[in-house]
RNA sequence: GGGUCUGUAGCUCAGUUGGUUAGAGCGCACGCCUGAUAAGCGUGAGGUCGGCAGUUCAAAUCUGCCCAGACCCA
C-alpha cells in the first residue's frame, strides 16, 4: 500500500499552538523597546488628527494592584483601537507625587521634617522615594503591555510642573476664587495638620456621651416663652447631650429646631427639685438616663410646652465659665438622639461653624497645632484633648451639671494614616471658593457639554458636584506645592502685584524646584519698601490640586497633547475626585471643562462580590497573574467584563479566560497553517474568481469588522470579545473551517480551489490581526510575524484592513448559507443519533439522504454535487420529501427529513471519503476518482465549497 | 443613615416598546476524529431571571418593600 500523505497540503506553521506567554511576551516587549515601538507609532499617526486620552496620575507609592492593572489596560485599549481608526493617540502616562503618604514613609525612615532633619533633605528623600515607587509601577505597567512614552512621564514633582502648579493657583487667585477663610476642618492632632475628606477613613471609637443641663440666665424670660400648665419648682436649665466632652470649653450656645416641639418637665435631681427643657419626642429616653422614673412618687411630669422658635434668643449660662450663652436655632437640630438640644461650637463642627456664623459668633481658638489647650483657657491650659474629658466631667460634676453619662462606642472619623481619631477645628486655611465667583454654577452649567460612560456617571456627578463645599487647598506639610503667597503682617491682606509674584516664583520653581520657594527670602523679591511689611504663606497645596490641574501642566505643557481633552477615564471613585478636581480647576482657570468626555470603570471585586482587600486574602495580584498566565490573559479578561459595574476576578475567572484565548489563539494558527506557501503577491485570486463558500467568508469578516469598529467606537469592549470569540468558534470553526479542510488538504497546491480558499483566509486574517491588536497586543504582533506578505515590522502602526468585500447581488447571499447551515446542523443530529446507534462512526462514513420540500432542493440543488463537502459526508443526495421512507428522521427544518446510512464503498486512502470509484484506476488502487485526477491529473474543479 | 449603581445557567454576558417552551459562548457530561492532536468536530444536561408583594389577560421586563454587594458621602 502506497502512502499518499506526502501529496496532500497539510497545514503547517511555526507559530506555536501554546502561547507559553509569561516566557514569551518579555522577549516581544525588548522587541517593541528595540524598535521604539511607541516612537514608531507616533511617527505613523504624525499629523492626523488627535485623540487625546489623558492619565490621571496614580499615586506613586506601592506596587500596582489590580485596579491600576485594569486602568491602564482599559485606557491602552482605547488607544489601540483610536490608532487602529488612524487618529494620533499620543499617551502620557503620569504619577502623583506629593502628599502625605509619601511623607509617611520617609518619616518612618528617616523621622520627621524639623525634629530629626530639616525640611530641604526631607523633600529630597521624599523625591528619592517617589522617583524609586515611579520605577517599580512604571516596570510593572510596561509588562502589562501598555504602549506610552514611559520614559518621558509627567510627575507632578517635575520643577516645570511643580512651576506650573503654582502658575494654576496664581490664575485662579486673579481669578477671584482663592479666598482665606477660617473654617473646621478635619484636623490630625497627631499629624499636627488639616486633612482633606478623602484622608478620613471611619472606624469605631469609644467615646464619653453625656447630658449636660446649661441653666437659664433669666428663669422668668424662659418660662414666658412656655405655654405653662404649673409653675412648678427648681431650677430652670436646658438640656444638651454630647459625645465630645472636649468641645465643651467652646461651648458658646445652644441650637434648637425651630419647628421642633420641646417640653418643661418638672422632675427631681440629685434630691432636689429641677425644670428641664429638652425635646418632647426625646424625653423618654432622656428620663431613663437620667433615672427618673415615669411613673410613682418620683416621676417626671411636663409643665410647659413650646416651639424651638420661641427660645431664640434666650440666654443660658455656661457650665463652668462665668458668661451667657444665646438660644440659637438651626436645621441641622434632630430628634435622632439627644436632647434635641444641641451645645453649640463653631470651633469644632461644621454646622456649628455655620449656624454660629448666622448668628454672628465667632470661634475662640482655644485648641493650637497638636490638640492642646492654650494657656489662656480656664481651667484646662495645657490639657489634651484625648486626655481631657475626664477633667471636663469633673469639673461639670463639681458645678452638679451633670445629669447622665456613659460610654458609646461609634463610628467616628480618623486620620487615614496614624489611624488617630479627628476633631474639628477651625484653622486658617485657603480656599477655593464654590460661590465667591460662581464657580460652582458654571462648573455645573459645563457638564452639559460633557460625555459620560455609563451615561450614569452624568447623575453621579451632578448629584456629588452639587454638594461640594468651598475646596480647603492648605495644607500644613512638607511635601507638597507651597502655596506662594505674600501676606500683610498688619492686614493680612494678599500683596497687590500678587500675579507678578506667582510668575515671579514659579520661573524660580521651574529652574530649582519648589524648594526656591521655602529658601526664598522676601527682600529677594519683593521691593525693599514692601520687605519687611510681608511674611510668606508656609501651607503646601492639597495634592488633589497637583493633579487637577494637569490639563494645565501636562495637556497645555505637551507638545503632543492638546486641552480640553478628548477623554479622562477612571474608576468611579473619582466622579468625587480627580473628575471634580480637574473640572473645579478647568472652570476656575479657563471657565470650560478640561475633558469632552468622561469614561469610568467599577473596582474589582472577588468572585463572591466582596471587595479586595489584604486582610481578607483575596486579592488577584497582576504580577502574579502575568507570570502564570500572561499578560495577553489579563488583557483579555479585562475586555471580556463590563466595566460599568463591579469587575469580578477569581482564579478561576482568569482560567476562563485563558480558555478563550486559547480558542483564538488556535484559529489563528489554523488559519496561518492552512496559509504556508501562500505567496499573497502572486496568488491571490481576484474576488470574481473566488468560490462563493469563501466568498461568504470574507463577506462574514467584513460584516464582523463593521459591528467591531463600531463596538470600540462604543468603548463596547466586551461586545468586541463576544464578536471575535463567537466568530472562531461559530463561523470558521464549526462552518468554515471544518468544511474547507477537505479542499485545502486535498486539491491541488496551486489549483483556484485551494487558492480561493487560502485568499479568503488571508483576507480574515489581516482584518482579524487588527481587530485582536487593541486587546491581545503581544498575541497579534506575533501573528503579525509569521503572516505572509511584504508587511512592516508591527500590527500596531496599522489601520484597519480595507480588503475585505462584501457579497452582491449575484452571489449566493448571506440568507442562503444561513439556511445551509440550518441543514447542517440537522444533518449533525440525525448523524449523531446514527453514530448512537452504531451506524457510523466518523461523518465520512455516512452517506446522507435528505429528503426535501421542493422549495428547499431548489435551494440546496445550487450546490450541486458539492453538498456532500459542506455536510462533510461521503455522499449527500437530495430527494422529494414525499419520498422519506419511514425511517427518515424529522428535523427542525421545516421540509427536512433525513436518513444517515453507513457507506457501501470503500475508503480512499488519501481522502478518507467513501466512494465508488475507489480502486477504479490501476496505478492507484487505494484511491477514489477524484484524487487521482488530483495525483497526477488535471486537478479536481470545485465550483462552491 | 443618604446619593449613584449592580444582582439572568458553574463562569462571562444577550434579552429590543411587558407577549409563544428565557438565549449565546465558555466550562461540564457523553461521543466522534486522530491529516489543527496538551488541538478539532458533534450531541446533551444545566436557570421558580436575588427575595416577597402588587399592577396586568400576560412580568426577567412596570411599581413598592426587603436581602446581598460595589463606589461615594454621613
Amino acid at each position: 500500500m502506497s502512502d499518499y500523505k506526502h501529496t496532500l497540503n497539510l497545514p503547517d506553521t511555526a507559530f506555536p499552538m501554546r502561547g507559553n506567554l509569561a516566557k514569551r511576551e518579555p522577549d516581544m516587549l525588548k522587541r517593541w523597546q528595540e524598535m521604539d515601538l511607541y516612537g514608531k507609532i507616533r511617527e505613523a499617526r504624525a499629523g492626523r488628527d488627535k485623540f487625546i486620552l489623558h492619565d490621571g496620575p496614580p499615586y506613586a507609592n506601592g506596587d500596582i494592584h489590580i485596579g491600576h492593572a485594569v486602568n491602564k489596560i482599559l485606557k491602552d485599549i482605547i488607544v489601540k483601537s483610536k490608532t487602529m481608526s488612524g487618529f494620533d493617540a499620543p499617551y502620557i502616562p503620569g504619577w502623583d507625587c506629593h502628599g502625605l503618604p509619601i511623607e509617611h514613609k520617609v518619616e518612618t525612615k528617616i523621622g520627621k521634617a524639623g525634629t530629626k532633619v530639616d525640611y530641604k533633605t526631607f523633600r529630597q528623600k521624599c523625591r528619592d522615594y517617589a522617583i524609586k515607587q515611579v520605577d517599580g509601577q512604571r516596570k510593572d505597567f510596561i509588562r502589562l503591555g501598555i504602549q506610552g512614552d514611559w520614559f518621558k512621564p509627567y510627575l507632578t514633582m517635575n520643577f516645570e510642573t511643580e512651576a506650573d502648579i503654582i502658575r494654576s493657583l496664581g490664575k485662579i487667585a486673579e481669578n477671584g476664587h482663592l479666598v482665606k477663610g477660617y473654617k473646621p476642618v478635619y484636623w490630625s492632632v497627631v499629624g499636627a495638620s488639616a486633612l482633606a475628606e478623602a484622608e478620613v477613613e471611619y472606624q469605631d471609637k469609644t467615646s464619653t456621651q453625656i447630658d449636660v443641663r446649661y441653666s437659664a440666665a433669666d428663669e422668668a424670660a424662659l418660662l414666658a416663652a412656655f405655654d405653662m400648665e404649673e409653675q412648678g419648682e427648681g431650677e430652670v436649665a436646658v438640656v444638651i447631650w454630647t459625645t465630645t466632652p472636649w468641645t465643651l470649653p467652646s461651648s458658646q450656645a445652644v441650637t434648637v429646631g425651630e419647628g421642633i416641639d420641646y417640653a418643661l418637665v418638672q422632675c427631681e435631681i440629685n434630691g432636689a427639685p429641677a425644670r428641664l427643657v429638652l425635646a418632647e419626642g426625646l424625653l423618654e429616653g432622656a428620663m431613663e438616663r437620667y433615672g427618673v422614673e415615669a411613673s410613682g412618687e418620683k416621676s417626671y411630669r411636663i409643665i410647659g410646652r413650646t416651639k424651638g422658635a420661641k427660645l431664640e434668643n434666650l440666654k443660658v449660662n455656661h457650665p463652668f465659665y462665668a458668661k451667657q450663652l444665646p438660644v440659637i436655632l438651626g436645621d441641622h437640630v434632630t430628634l435622632d438622639a439627644g436632647t434635641g438640644c444641641v451645645h453649640t461650637a463653631p470651633d469644632h463642627g461644621v454646622d456649628d461653624f455655620n449656624v454660629g456664623k448666622k448668628y454672628g459668633i465667632e470661634t475662640l481658638n482655644y485648641l493650637d497645632d497638636h490638640g492642646t489647650f492654650r494657656p489662656q483657657v480656664e481651667l484646662f491650659a495645657g490639657e489634651h484633648v484625648y486626655k481631657v474629658d475626664p477633667k471636663v466631667v469633673a469639673v461639670l460634676e463639681e458645678n452638679g451639671r451633670v445629669l447622665a453619662q456613659a460610654k458609646m462606642t461609634h463610628s467616628y472619623p480618623h486620620c487615614w494614616r496614624t489611624k488617630t481619631p479627628l476633631i474639628f477645628r477651625a484653622t486658617p486655611q485657603w480656599f477655593v471658593s464654590m460661590h465667591k465667583e460662581g464657580l460652582l454654577d458654571t462648573a455645573m452649567a459645563s457638564l452639559n457639554n460633557v460625555e459620560f460612560t455609563p451615561d450614569w456617571g452624568r447623575n453621579r456627578m451632578e448629584s456629588m458636584l452639587g454638594q461640594s463645599p468651598d475646596w480647603c487647598v492648605s495644607r500644613q506639610r512638607t511635601w507638597g506645592v507651597p502655596i506662594t503667597l505674600f501676606i500683610h503682617k498688619d492686614t493680612e491682606e494678599l500683596h497687590p502685584q500678587t500675579a507678578e509674584l506667582f510668575e515671579k516664583v514659579a520661573l524660580l520653581v521651574e529652574k530649582e524646584g519648589m524648594d526656591a520657594w521655602f529658601d526664598l527670602n522676601v527682600e529677594d523679591i519683593l521691593p525693599a519698601e514692601d520687605a519687611g511689611n510681608y511674611v510668606k504663606t508656609t501651607d503646601t497645596l492639597d495634592v488633589w490640586f497637583d493633579s487637577g490641574v494637569t490639563h494645565r501642566s501636562v495637556c497645555e505643557r505637551r507638545e503632543e497633547l492638546q486641552a480640553p481633552a478628548d477623554l479622562y477615564l477612571e474608576g468611579s471613585d473619582q466622579h468625587r475626585g480627580w473628575f471634580q478636581s480637574s473640572l473645579k480647576t478647568g472652570i476656575a482657570m479657563n471657565g470650560v471643562p478640561p475633558y469632552k468626555a468622561l469614561l469610568t470603570h467599577g473596582f474589582t471585586v472577588d468572585a463572591t462580590g466582596r471587595k479586595m482587600s489584604k486582610s481578607l486574602g483575596n486579592v488577584v495580584a497582576p504580577q502574579k497573574v502575568v507570570n502564570n498566565l500572561g499578560a495577553d490573559i489579563l488583557r483579555l479578561w479585562v475586555s471580556a467584563t463590563d466595566y460599568t459595574t463591579e469587575m469580578t476576578v477569581s482564579d478561576d475567572i482568569l482560567k476562563r479566560a485563558a480558555d478563550s484565548y486559547r480558542r483564538i489563539r488556535n484559529t489563528s494558527r489554523f488559519l496561518l497553517s492552512n496559509l504556508s506557501g501562500f505567496n499573497p503577491d502572486t496568488d491571490v485570486v481576484a474576488w470574481d474568481n473566488m468560490l462563493p463558500l469563501d466568498r461568504w467568508a470574507v463577506d462574514r469578516a467584513l460584516q464582523l469588522q463593521e459591528e467591531i469598529l463600531a463596538n470600540y467606537n462604543s468603548y463596547n469592549f466586551l461586545n468586541v470579545y463576544q464578536k471575535v470569540h463567537h466568530f472562531c468558534s461559530l463561523d470558521l470553526g464549526s462552518f468554515y473551517l471544518d468544511i474547507i479542510k477537505d479542499r485545502q488538504y486535498t486539491t491541488q497546491t496551486d489549483s483556484l480551489a485551494r487558492r480561493s480558499c487560502q485568499t479568503a483566509m488571508f483576507h480574515i486574517m489581516e482584518a482579524f490581526v487588527r481587530w485582536i491588536a487593541p486587546i491581545l497586543s503581544f498575541t497579534a504582533d506575533e501573528i503579525w510575524q509569521v503572516l505572509p506578505g511584504q508587511r512592516g515590522d508591527t500590527v500596531h502602526t496599522e489601520e484597519w484592513y480595507t480588503g475585505l468585500q462584501a457579497l452582491g447581488e449575484a452571489d449566493l447571499s448571506r440568507e442562503y448559507w444561513d439556511k445551509v447551515m440550518a441543514v447542517k446542523t440537522a444533518v449533525n443530529k440525525a448523524m449523531e443519533d446514527a453514530r448512537n446507534g452504531n451506524v457510523i462512526g466518523g461523518s465520512l462514513q455516512a452517506d446522507v439522504a435528505l429528503y426535501v420540500s421542493d422549495e428547499l432542493k431548489v435551494e440546496l440543488e445550487k450546490l450541486g454535487d458539492e453538498l456532500r463537502f459542506v455536510m462533510i459526508t461521503s455522499r449527500a443526495d437530495l430527494n422529494s420529501l414525499a419520498d422519506a421512507p419511514a425511517e427518515a428522521v424529522e428535523t427542525e427544518v421545516a421540509g427536512l427529513k433525513v436518513t444517515v446510512a453507513k457507506s457501501a464503498c470503500e475508503k480512499c486512502e488519501r481522502c478518507w471519503h467513501h466512494r465508488e470509484d475507489v480502486g477504479s484506476n490501476d496505478k492507484h488502487a487505494d484511491l477514489c476518482g477524484r484524487c487521482v485526477t488530483n495525483v497526477e491529473g488535471e486537478g479536481e474543479v470545485r465550483y462552491y465549497a
